[in-house]
DNA sequence: AATGATGTGAGAATCGATTATCATTTCTCC
DNA sequence: GGAGAAATGATAATCGATTCTCACATCATT
C-alpha cells in the first residue's frame, strides 16, 4: 500500500485535534473520544488525553468548565463567547455575541478579571425530539 | 446540667446547616466542614454530607456549581442572583442584581430555561493583601 | 432506668476522571 | 535497512470527592 511520504502522519494526536477543531462546541475527554471512535477512527482514550493536555502546554487549546460537569476542552484564540449547556444531552454548544452590565454587578472592593455566562435549556434536536433525543 | 426538654437538640446537622446560612455565598461540603472545626465546632466530615444531602432532599438547599470546583450548597428560595469567584482564595460570593440581553445570544430552535452567571477576579480581602491572602 | 429509633464520627469502600506504565509500533535521521 | 526517539493503546495506578459501615452516643417514650 503506498502512502506519501510526508503527508502520511500516522499521528493520532492530530486526528484527535482535528476533531475538536470542527465540534460545534468544547468536549471532554471523553466525548471526543466518543465522537472519534464513533466516526470510525481507532484511537486510545489515552491519547486523546495526551493530545489535550499538550494542546493546554503548547497554548492551542483552553480549558473550560461549563457548570462543573468536568473539564470540557476548545480551540484557544476564538472570539469571546460563551455556551449554552443542553440539560437533555449535556452538549455544550457555542454561543456567538455578550451581555451588557455586568460591571454594576461587581461588590466595592472587588476587581473583576473575566466573566462566564451559560445559558441552559435544550437544544434544538433535543427540544424536536420531545422526551429526549 | 438542666436542659430544656425540647429545646435542646444536639443535632449537629443544626449547627452545619447554621453555618451555611450565615455564609456570604455557597460552600463546598469541605468548605463548611472547615469553618465547622475553625470555629470549634467538632464534626465529622460525613455529617457534614449528610446534612447537606438532607436538605437538598427536603428543598430547602439547592446545589450549585460554579465554575466545576465541585459542587457548592446554599439555601434555596434566595433572591435570584449570580456568584463572584475568587481566583486567588476560591471563595464564591453571593453577587445581587442580573443582567439583561440574555435572549439575543439564544440560537434559533433552542429553549432557554435558565441561565448562570459568574464573575472571576479577586475579592476585597485578596485584593488588599497583594500576592494573597 | 429500659427500649428501640435515630444521629454521630472515624475510617474503609466506592466511583469517575485522569495519569502512569510498559510492551509494541511508527518516525526520523542517518 | 538500522538505531534511537517518540507515539500509541491497553490497562493498572492514583487521586479527590462522596458514600457506606459499624460501633457507640443520644434521644424520646415509657
Amino acid at each position: 500500500m503506498q502512502r506519501a511520504n510526508q503527508q502520511k502522519r500516522a499521528n493520532q494526536q492530530l486526528t484527535v485535534l482535528r476533531a475538536l477543531g470542527e465540534a460545534d462546541g468544547p468536549l471532554s475527554a471523553r466525548e471526543l473520544w466518543s465522537r472519534l471512535i464513533g466516526s470510525g477512527n481507532s484511537v486510545g482514550l489515552a491519547t486523546v488525553y495526551r493530545a489535550l493536555q499538550r494542546g493546554v502546554e503548547e497554548g492551542t487549546l483552553e480549558a473550560v468548565e461549563v457548570l462543573g460537569r468536568g473539564v470540557r476542552y476548545e480551540p484557544k484564540g476564538r472570539e469571546h463567547h460563551h455556551h449554552f449547556l443542553c440539560s437533555t444531552c449535556d452538549h455544550a454548544f457555542d454561543l456567538f455575541g455578550c451581555v451588557e452590565g455586568l460591571d454594576s454587578l461587581v461588590p466595592n472592593g472587588f476587581q473583576m478579571t473575566g466573566h462566564e455566562v451559560v445559558l441552559i435549556g435544550t437544544c434544538d434536536a433535543c427540544g424536536d425530539a420531545e422526551g429526549g433525543c
